[in-house]
DNA sequence: AACGTCACG
DNA sequence: ACGTACGTGACGTTG
């Protein structure tokens, strides 16, 4: 028998939308959201590669009102319009199913359900096999011998389907398929608005219509007294007659629409492939083109080059080179433990002259002559770990330009890059697929979109070449593109100098006192331990305390404690709320303090420990560079930008790290550097004042606020005027606000009002970064640094107010991250100037740290301040305080 | 893999 | 009626 495929377009968008795909958001390049039509699509795909159907359809709603509007004008009332997110997805995937032959059903006045509805009956009719694709339960009313629903759910992240046909119906609900429209006009429906009789859910309704058929013999058993119904639920099925007539209708799916295609247009046809497949790049879905081999059929110019055999020139000699260098190292997991990155080199492709050459003979000699040569720019990708893998050959980078990872950053810092990733985006290339066009075969079928494709050995060279011819390509393209976002002098003076001290910073690494961090770990551990039994014996019983569900029984069901504060699947048990219960309990104050404890020594001793380099007895963290959405470093494995400080006992973890034998650390760290680049480019009469007469900030902060006089300021005052600056310089909110210091929210308003009415010229800066933001869709720092904020485009409340903050904030944040980088560059470039043995080995954001030599200590102050101070001239001075110690304790 | 928690600027 | 300060990374628990 033939199948006739219908589908809900409409349902299957929004299931795709929410989540099917689970939880990526695809996007193409310019930020518009594609994950729906990808769902939707590989629904879409499934279907027909299962059932071959000869006949189909996609019905889709019209915007206006429709029939039940007009019956009942609170139809669908609570219905939320589409997401804009969503909404813009709903034309292409037309114009797909347009390009793919595929008949678009619409009928102003109906529903997508009636038009499936409708066809669905018609083509039972005709004797065939119908199967309706939808994700709403409603179309199950439909279903018979020769109709089946077909429902997608998500199952451990993979998308399945579910098929209802009568017999299922039957099973699970012990109805006929048409009763279900019975068990609707019962129950409602919360998501259509449709009343049904209040009180009946879903349970009752079922075992109603299974006892009385409809609603009508319902009522005629009442009237003529056969039924057995009594109480409130008597009472409500008698009162709301007419609702649950009414929401019958309402619910019954109309299934006589006048439609005008014939079965004839509905048939299946071939795609036009070329269109198809000029949308699927726009889309980046290289997957599906993939999969449907559509670049073969269409002979596309590209195509044809793409298809060429890269010419690869194997050869034992490092060819001409021209100045320039692009370059992929190819490297081998190295077991041998002494290493800062475990990996060998073994062999390299380079790029030269339209050609690519492969070495894997007499490497040594010849990588430490070209990547020494200070007259070859070197061009390649995460140039910082080939600084360290070269490093630890004896080689030392130099010239370094040009890195592909870097250049995607600055284009747009919101997104993950992999070079299969940045080829895809910049020169519209998918990896996988040329491979497999060189010869290359995937070992295993792909789970991912951007899975990188399974390396075999054999297939090294290839890859590896494929790499370095992309490097080429994509620092042609980049370069451009950041000239056109005038991001070029960003590039070539802030973030491509950062490369190597980010780079110099890991391979020097910090020193740390094992001995001594095992002594403070173990007095954590026994201390630990007697924390644990108190909390035990106080509690009543032995529970696993690091689980917030345990702790959250414990304390609010056992305890009975007053539940503060809830998250999404139980009972808060933060350190906010657990301050709260301090009163209530007295287990609560052994309980912060093993939290404390807990946190140092898992993540801290324990977590350190297996970081420190057996040979150089040091910690050498990654130090990124393109992580973060605002230009700021972020540090791994282990993150030394968030060793504690705040309290006592954890702040004397810093003690441990010292530098080594004959070397002191000189610590310096800029004094309110976010404040004063808010008072630059905001350039606030009062605040600028302040700054370029020394005055204490907070204090002038307090003053405005509090209407007293600059002298009278309370230490209170002072230290809520401090959180209103730190509120101003993440994006203000009267929550927020409010939160922090424990106050009202109609309290932190008239302080953030009074603020911005004493700062205009904040109050001026924060409204025109937020406009320019909405009209150009990004911000800036004051290096141009760009971050695209799609949030304020967001049909989500709560997503646009983050989008505002987070233009606020950006430029603050991130121009002061420029600042800190110029400044680290010039540092090393005077230490390597002055031919220094001081290194540079730490960054946490408005700090850097220096190993100096004894001899040097003077100069390396002097550096240090000088380089920090004038790293940028500002219309407000920028201060550092420098320090220095026998470890990091005492950095004051 | 996601969540809650907590460490930093 | 909702649920919020900005930017990160790591750990332990739980599904």
């Amino acid at each position: 028998m033939d199948n006739f495929v219908l589908i809900d377009g409409n349902s299957i968008m929004n299931r795709a939308f929410y989540g099917i795909m689970g939880s990526k958001m695809l996007t193409t390049k310019d930020g518009k959201y594609t994950n729906a039509i990808y769902g939707f699509l590989a629904i879409l795909f499934k279907i027909l590669e299962d059932l071959e159907p000869k006949y189909i359809g996609v019905a889709f709603d019209l915007k206006g009102p429709t029939k039940r509007h007009e019956m009942y004008e609170g139809y669908k009332a609570n219905r939320k319009g589409m997401p804009e997110e969503l909404a813009e997805q709903m034309p292409i995937i037309k114009e797909i199913l347009k390009a793919m032959n595929i008949d678009i059903i619409e009928k102003q006045g109906y529903e997508g359900d009636d038009i499936l509805g409708t066809l669905a009956k018609y083509g039972e009719k005709q004797g065939l096999e119908v199967t309706i694709l939808s994700g709403d339960r409603d179309t199950f009313q439909l279903a018979s011998d020769h109709i089946t629903i077909r429902i997608p759910r998500t199952k451990a992240g993979k998308t399945e389907t579910e098929d209802y046909n009568r017999t299922k119906i039957l099973e699970e609900y012990g109805l006929e398929p048409e009763q279900l429209i019975e068990v609707k006009a019962l129950q409602g429906d919360t998501s259509d608005n449709i009343p049904g009789v209040p009180g009946i859910g879903p349970k009752t309704a079922i075992s109603l219509i299974q006892k009385y058929h409809s609603v009508k013999e319902l009522y005629e058993k009442i009237e003529a007294g056969e039924d057995d119904l009594k109480g409130k639920q008597k009472e409500n099925i008698v009162n709301n007659k007419e609702s649950a007539e009414m929401s019958r209708t309402l619910g019954e799916i109309d299934t006589q629409v006048p439609i005008e295609d014939t079965l004839e247009e509905l048939k299946t046809e071939e795609w036009d492939k070329q269109k198809v497949l000029e949308i699927f790049e726009e889309l980046h879905f290289n997957r599906y083109i993939e999969r449907f081999n559509l670049r073969n059929v269409a002979e596309l110019a590209k195509t044809q080059q793409q298809e060429e055999k890269l010419e690869i020139i194997e050869t034992d000699k490092i060819p001409d080179l021209d100045g320039k260098l692009y370059y992929y190292l190819q490297t081998e997991e190295n077991q041998n433990a002494e290493d800062i990155i475990k990996k060998d080199i073994t062999g390299i492709s380079i790029y030269s002259n339209n050609k690519i050459y492969y070495i894997k003979e007499n490497l040594k000699e010849q990588l430490k002559e070209i990547f020494e040569n200070e007259k070859i720019e070197k061009y390649g990708y995460n140039l910082a770990e080939d600084y360290i893998i070269l490093k630890q050959q004896g080689i030392t980078m130099k010239n370094i330009v040009y890195d592909v990872k870097v250049a995607a950053y600055i284009l747009n810092p919101t997104s993950k890059y992999t070079l299969e990733v940045i080829a895809r985006d910049y020169l519209e290339i998918d990896n996988n697929e040329y491979l497999q066009s060189q010869g290359i075969k995937e070992e295993n079928e792909q789970t991912s979109l951007f899975d990188e494709p399974k390396k075999e050995e054999n297939n090294q060279k290839i890859i590896n070449c494929l790499y370095a011819e992309e490097i080429y390509k994509l620092s042609e393209v980049t370069i451009k593109k950041l000239e056109e976002i005038d991001a070029i002098e960003l590039f070539n003076n802030i973030d491509m100098p950062t490369v190597e001290v980010l780079a110099e910073m890991q391979w020097n690494g910090m020193y740390l006192d094992l001995t001594e961090l095992e002594d403070y770990g173990q007095e954590l551990k026994d201390r630990l331990e007697i924390l644990t039994q108190e909390i035990y014996e106080m509690c009543g019983e032995e529970f696993n305390i690091n689980s917030t569900k345990q702790l959250g029984e414990i304390l609010f069901e056992k305890l009975r404690l007053p539940v503060v504060k809830k998250t999404k699947s139980g009972y808060s048990t933060d350190v906010d709320v657990l301050e709260k219960l301090k009163e209530e309990h007295p287990v609560i104050e052994k309980l912060l303090e093993y939290r404390q404890l807990m946190k140092l020594n898992s993540t801290y001793v324990e977590g350190m420990k297996p970081y420190i380099n057996p040979k150089t007895k040091r910690i050498h963290s990654f130090f990124h560079q393109t992580i973060t959405a605002t230009g700021r470093i972020s540090s791994t494995e282990p993150n030394l930008q968030n060793i504690p400080t705040r309290f006592e006992l954890g702040k004397q973890l810093r003690k441990v790290f010292k530098p080594a034998e004959g070397s002191i650390y000189i610590d310096a760290d800029y004094s309110q550097i976010e404040l004063r680049v808010l008072a630059h480019i905001s350039n606030d009469e009062h605040m600028v004042q302040a700054f370029n007469n020394g005055e204490d900030i907070h204090k002038q902060a307090a003053s405005k606020v509090f209407n007293t006089p600059i002298d009278e300021v309370t230490k209170e005052q002072r230290s809520n005027a401090k959180a209103v600056n730190f509120g101003i310089v993440y994006g203000i909110s009267d929550f927020g606000l409010g939160e922090q210091l424990g106050i009202s929210r109609k309290k932190a308003k008239q302080y953030i009002d009074q603020y911005l009415e004493q700062y205009s010229g904040i109050k001026n800066f924060m409204t025109e970064i937020v406009e320019h933001a909405k009209e150009t869709g990004y911000v800036e720092t004051l290096f141009k640094r760009r971050r695209y904020i799609p949030e304020l485009k967001s049909s989500n409340y709560m997503v646009r107010q983050f989008g505002q903050r987070a233009a606020m904030n950006t430029p603050i944040q991130g121009t002061a991250a420029d600042i800190m980088k110029i400044a680290m560059i010039n540092v090393l470039k005077e230490l390597k100037n002055r031919n220094m043995k001081s290194k540079i080995v730490l960054q946490v954001h408005d700090e850097m740290m220096i190993e100096a030599v004894l001899e040097e200590v003077e100069e390396v102050k002097e550096i240090l301040k000088n380089c920090m101070e004038t790293a940028i001239t500002l219309n407000v001075p920028l201060i550092a305080e420098v320090s220095e110690a026998t470890n990091w304790y005492d950095c004051k």
